[in-house]
DNA sequence: ATTTGTGCAAATCGTTTGCATCTGA
DNA sequence: TCAGATGCAAACGATTTGCACAAAT
């Protein structure tokens, strides 16, 4: 799962120019696997590796590669705007005290049910988020 | 479902001192049966019927509501908090162009084969968001 | 009289934008 | 060359906070 895929290639595919920063920030967000980032995790790891890129550069960035499909947006926390690299139909576990996500596996949940559709709507999709906490020993 | 309830007992059901803004905006809230409200849309209510309250005071309460239960509050839009006057078990329709929420009605969507939880953490809340968009034509 | 809530304005946080400067094709 | 990207700093919208004042018990 760690063989770096071709960053440049997936770029040019999506009709994005390979620059510089482009590159690494696929590199970073691709190479190691499933990965739930915001955009400060990802400057911050950026930054760490030493690759020059202003945080507004990263937003930009992770709009671009979600509107691409590369990255695909979870909404869990209302405050804050979380990436997922794993862009197969799945759902999430969030772990409150932590404000950390969790992928679940695909399959493993499904829905029963889904209601009728307003007229005139489709659906876009459907979140599933199971919101964890630690144990309360009371 | 338009009786209203006595919001004075239930701010002091709930260890909340019942006072003039807390009073209108639990009568706002709670006579209208069930509605999904921002900090922005409960305070314009407010000032349109008169009811003199400070934007920083609609979210106190807001909060204050939540944590006693008698809102529940649903995230499905990153940059806007909602709240929901139906405390029950329940999922939801987003309409992303809109940006507005509707209730899906309590048991018509269930899920299926909740997956293992990590040691030590127990569920909290499941959230089921159904997210919706106009039929395109294309 | 005490405690708790309220209003205001300033502060904060995540995110977006305008614009001058660079850079890849 | 030159459209498209980037960086910076300023702008933004939603929410929070500090503190003097007001209202419940």
């Amino acid at each position: 799962m760690t063989n770096k895929p071709d960053v440049r290639a997936l770029l040019r595919r999506a009709g994005l120019r390979p620059t510089r920063q482009r590159i690494a920030l696929g590199d970073l967000l691709f190479a190691t696997g499933d990965w739930h980032v915001t955009a400060e995790t990802l400057h911050e790891q950026a930054i760490i590796r030493s690759i020059p890129v202003s945080l507004a550069t990263v937003y930009n960035t992770l709009h671009q590669f979600t509107e691409a499909g590369l990255l695909k947006e979870v909404v869990v926390d209302g405050s804050k705007t979380y990436f997922d690299t794993n862009t197969t139909s799945h759902h999430h576990f969030y772990l409150e005290d932590q404000r950390a996500i969790m992928d679940i596996p695909a399959g493993q949940v499904s829905i029963q049910g889904m209601p009728e559709v307003p007229e005139g709507m489709e659906i876009a999709r459907v979140d599933v988020v199971v919101r964890l906490r630690a144990v309360r020993t009371n």
